[in-house]
DNA sequence: TCGTCTGCTATGTCGACATC
DNA sequence: GATGTCGACATAGCAGACGA
């Protein structure tokens, strides 16, 4: 108890708490045990049963933290990707808990990482042909600006140009693509639908559940879809063994 | 349609015990 | 004796199920 107490590696709970108040005012011991029974993280025991938090253990609590604040996400979504491999190859790695955020759904990372570009700079980039560029806001797959007479890709979408590269390589166009665009308005508005009720409360806490409830659909429905689609496949290959 | 029960999420509170 | 920590239980707000 005494070595763990006084090693910068572990930490008890309270002197935790302080730290991370600093940060999160409203963070409680309560909180922490509950991240705990959720399997979030597991604190070794102390030989008097307390809890003793590592420094990965504390990489983990900011990281939850982090993108609870920031992103909205529920506690099951944090879980799912802080368990994962990838997440436990970051702790290996050494690398930084913006890292490991940035890696948190490719629509935070690009969020966060990807600037608003030039028509010009994303061809040069992506090594894109200009026509496919074109091609692709003719569709409505991403959207552009006029900036004196420079067209301004918005950064939110280069990822999605990316990804169109990536479909072209098996001969599916970008005129092909617009189906999915239609798919992604119509499934946008089925989710506005239901979080509507939440969005127009004037109450903070409702405002905030609808962001979370808008995040869970967006990940369960393109499960969802992924899963229709491989049952489709299933079956077809099935028929023509 | 209404009331009640149950479950979920994300904490907060409490009394007992350990440590400083 | 003050402070820190524990596990158990309580709470708030909401949703869904179910029976009357």
């Amino acid at each position: 108890m005494e070595k763990d107490k006084n090693t910068i590696d572990s930490i008890t709970i309270g002197k935790l708490i302080k730290e991370l108040k600093k940060t999160y005012p409203d963070i409680s011991s309560s909180k922490l045990r509950f991240l705990e029974s959720q399997g979030l993280v597991s604190p070794k025991r102390a030989l008097n049963k307390y809890r003793v938090y590592t420094k990965n253990d504390i990489k983990r609590i900011n990281f939850i933290l982090k993108v609870q604040k920031d992103f909205y996400l529920p506690l099951d979504i944090i879980k799912e990707k802080i368990n994962s491999k990838e997440f436990e190859k970051y702790f290996k790695d050494g690398k930084s808990i913006e890292n490991m955020q940035l890696d948190l759904g490719k629509e935070f990372k690009e969020k966060q990482k990807n600037k608003d570009l030039t028509s010009d700079e994303l061809k040069k980039k992506l090594k894109l042909a200009q026509s496919f560029i074109d091609d692709l806001i003719d569709y409505n797959i991403i959207e552009s600006r006029d900036d004196n007479g420079k067209i301004i890709i918005n950064g939110d979408d280069i990822q999605i140009v990316k990804m169109a590269k990536e479909l072209s390589k098996y001969g599916i166009h970008v005129k092909h693509l617009q189906m999915f665009e239609n798919f992604a308005i119509r499934h946008s508005s089925f989710i506005q639908q239901i979080i509507m009720p939440l969005m127009s409360s004037s109450k903070k806490d409702l405002h905030r559940k609808g962001k979370k409830v808008a995040l869970r659909l967006e990940n369960d429905l393109s499960l969802f879809h992924g899963l229709l689609l491989r049952k489709e496949n299933r079956k077809f290959l099935e028929k023509n063994k």
